[in-house]
DNA sequence: CTACGGTCTGTAGCAACTACAGATGCAAGG
DNA sequence: CCTTGCATCTGTAGTTGCTACAGACCGTAG
C-alpha cells in the first residue's frame, strides 16, 4: 500500500495513458491532444515522467467522448465542463446548450435527408446501361 | 469581338475569378483551392497572368459545386468527373458511387436519429432549477 | 499621374484528430 | 550484466475542405 502523501491515492490504480485508453476506448494520441487543448487536466507524472491517471481521468474522458458522440464540438465539450468545476454553469444553461444542439442535429438530419431524396429519385432513374446520358451526372450537372 | 486565334472562343465572355465566383455562388479562394487540387483545370492566362475563364469553367464548378451540396467527398467529385472527360466511367459506375453514397447518407441520418433521441429524452427529463444533478450531465456522465 | 480596386502568389489558420520520428525508460530473458 | 523489445516521451507534420491574409503587382477612371 502506498504512503498517505503518494500522488495517486491508493483507491486509484495509477494508469498509463495507454491503460486510460483501453479503459475508454479512446486513441492513445488523442488523450495527448485533450491534454492539450485543456480538456483533460496535465496528469501527475511518474519519476521518469511518464503520464499516471486515476479513476477521475477515466470519468472526465468518458464525459468528453461520450459527448462527442452526440455531436458537441471540443468548444461545447469545454462549456458542458464547467459545472463539474465548481457549478459555473446552472443546469438550466446546460439545458439550454443541449437544446440548441439539439436543433442542430434535426436541422442536419432534415438536410441529409433533402439530400437523400434527391439521391434516391435520381439513382431511380438510372438505367444503368451505357447511355450517352447518365440520369446522376445530369442531376448534377443542372 | 476578339480575333479568331484569341485563347477564348467567342461564345464565352472571358470571366475573370471573381465573375466566376459569382456565376456559381462559390468562394473567391475556393475556386484557386479546387485548381491547384486538380479539381479544376488551369484556366487560360490573360497577358498580365490573370485567370480567363469560359463557359465550361462554370459547369465544370456547378457540376463540383452541386456534388458537394449533395455531400460526395472531393475525392467522389474526382472520380465522378471521370465521364466527361471521355467516357472513363460507365453509367453503372456512376450509379455504383451515387448509391454507395446514398447509403452513406442513411447511415448517417440514422446516427443523428439516434443522437437526436437521446438529446430529446435528456432535455425533457430536465428540470430547469439549480438542482445538484442534472439530468443532461448525468447523461454524459453515464 | 495617382488612387483604387482587382488579381497574383504563397502561406497560415480552422476543427479534431492521427501518425510518425527520434530519444528515452523499464522490465524480462539469456 | 547486457541485450532485446516494447512503452512512453516530445515535437511536428499530415488529413479534409476550405478560408483568409500579406505583400506584390496590374489596369483603369478621374
Amino acid at each position: 500500500m502506498p504512503s498517505p502523501h503518494e500522488a495517486v491515492t491508493f483507491f486509484d490504480k495509477a494508469l498509463r495513458r495507454a491503460d486510460l485508453a483501453r479503459a475508454t476506448g479512446c486513441n492513445l494520441e488523442t488523450i495527448r491532444y485533450y491534454e492539450g487543448v485543456g480538456l483533460l487536466p496535465p496528469p501527475a507524472r511518474t519519476a521518469a515522467g511518464h503520464r499516471s491517471y486515476g479513476t477521475a481521468d477515466v470519468q472526465r474522458l468518458r464525459f468528453i467522448l461520450r459527448a462527442r458522440e452526440l455531436g458537441f464540438t471540443l468548444e461545447d465539450v469545454r462549456g458542458l465542463q464547467g459545472l463539474g468545476d465548481g457549478a459555473l454553469l446552472s443546469c438550466a444553461e446546460v439545458r439550454d446548450k443541449a437544446e440548441a444542439h439539439l436543433a442542430e442535429v434535426r436541422a442536419k438530419i432534415a438536410d441529409l435527408q433533402r439530400i437523400e431524396q434527391v439521391l434516391f429519385d435520381t439513382v431511380g432513374r438510372c438505367s444503368g446501361q451505357d447511355v450517352p446520358r447518365c440520369a446522376v451526372l445530369e442531376a448534377l450537372s443542372a
